[in-house]
DNA sequence: TGTACATCAGTGAACGCGCGTTCACTGATGTAC
DNA sequence: TGTACATCAGTGAACGCGCGTTCACTGATGTAC
């Protein structure tokens, strides 16, 4: 009946932490469809053996990687989003923060960006149900704003999954541009995010030359 | 001094593309850097010596395969982009053209997508290089093209990046959306083409509310 | 508080297996005369 | 055309190595009384 923290389940934890921190390092330079069992319980510290205590796989431990890495992002969005300022300044810091969080953590990025289409499929399909969740929380933001008067429900979630997906290729470029590069990527990033939320502004426009009509391009 | 083929060096090109054809199959499955040499070789039907009379190690059969992979799908750009109509119809062309390739060919969209960001960085650098190339090839066609008036050189390679982007997330999402999912995929694909066209149409008018101005949103 | 038993995270030896790479080889194809 | 030699794609045995997984175990932590 101890609440309290209980030393074996502590300890339990912080060596799970170790594995989960042990193989996101590894995963810098390798792909998890070639990271070993042995490989990450070496770098730990303990024996191949124990390492079934703390999942029964390397996929496993895979997905555990990506709740961890991605659950921690969910209060990122809502930090960009609910930012005051007109919206050139706000995508502005969008991009600098998200330059940010890559510059702070890469190892995250990349393992997100190398495995979403990666070859081990409990994975995939973990990085896949997180973006979709990034997007509708997007599309959750974006239905608050004046702007998005007269927008579908399916159009908004098409532009948050959009806006999802600049921000993984930019983070994925940002990563592969290293640290010089870095400025010169976040700086095209802007430009292609002000060309998304140009589109955005004129959607519920008639085509070029036609008076404006309700429903914008929608079927 | 025989130009024909001569039997000995037709036979090795032809083992040559049936380890690339056996390693592309292979990789439906699991990524480049845990593909093993004896598997290749196994299912050729060759010995593993025999593999290193045609490529030196793994990661060299995987740049040859982004080449060929790649390489083909040059002519594509130029298919899609010299297309007449207006850009509504020409947009959704496009997309459906992306959609037959990938229905097509999908191992070859599989490789690229995997291993764009995967563990192998001679087969990422080539890929970088490629898609760099395709970003160009969009630009330069688009220079050609009326409402590209005005535009800076840096911009039109911004957005051809863009679409070469997009046309990779749109593979990749076909890919994972099975048979059932890839007609739906498809149709979001379409409008977020339509919504960046969108703003590739107002590139040049001046910030909302604001009086058109020359140079745009150029810095 | 003290004692006796239960739990369970981590140990260490052992296993069979497939891996990449080496080496000397074979025999069909190519070339020089 | 025929012969003698060179080339070289593919062979097959052998190697040392690290892998994932099994199993019985140990000893610190937890629990019941």
């Amino acid at each position: 009946m101890s609440h309290t923290a209980g030393i074996r389940q502590s300890q339990k934890l912080k060596t799970r932490q170790a594995l989960l921190d042990a193989a996101l390092g590894l995963l810098e330079h390798q792909s998890l469809s070639s990271l070993g069992l042995r490989e990450v319980t070496r770098a730990v510290g303990i024996t191949p053996t124990a390492f079934y205590r703390h999942f029964e796989s390397i996929p496993a431990l895979g997905v555990a990687l990506v709740e961890q890495t991605l659950g921690s992002l969910h209060g990122m969005i809502g930090a960009i989003l609910t930012e005051t300022g007109d919206s050139e300044v706000r995508l502005d810091r969008s991009v600098g923060l998200i330059a940010r969080h890559v510059r702070e953590q890469p190892a995250h990025f990349r393992f997100i960006a190398r495995e979403q289409h990666g070859g081990v499929g409990p994975v995939r399909e973990a990085i896949a149900a997180q973006l979709q969740l990034f997007a509708e929380e997007v599309a959750a933001a974006l239905a608050t704003e004046p702007e998005s008067q007269g927008w579908a429900e399916e159009d908004l979630l098409m532009l948050g999954g959009l806006y999802v997906d600049h921000m993984v290729v930019t983070a994925s470029a940002i990563l592969d541009a290293g640290p010089d590069g870095a400025a010169r990527v976040a700086r095209v990033a802007r430009r292609r995010l002000r060309l998304i939320t140009l589109g955005a502004l004129h959607w519920l426009d008639g085509p070029p030359g036609v008076a404006p009509r309700a429903g914008g391009h929608g079927r």
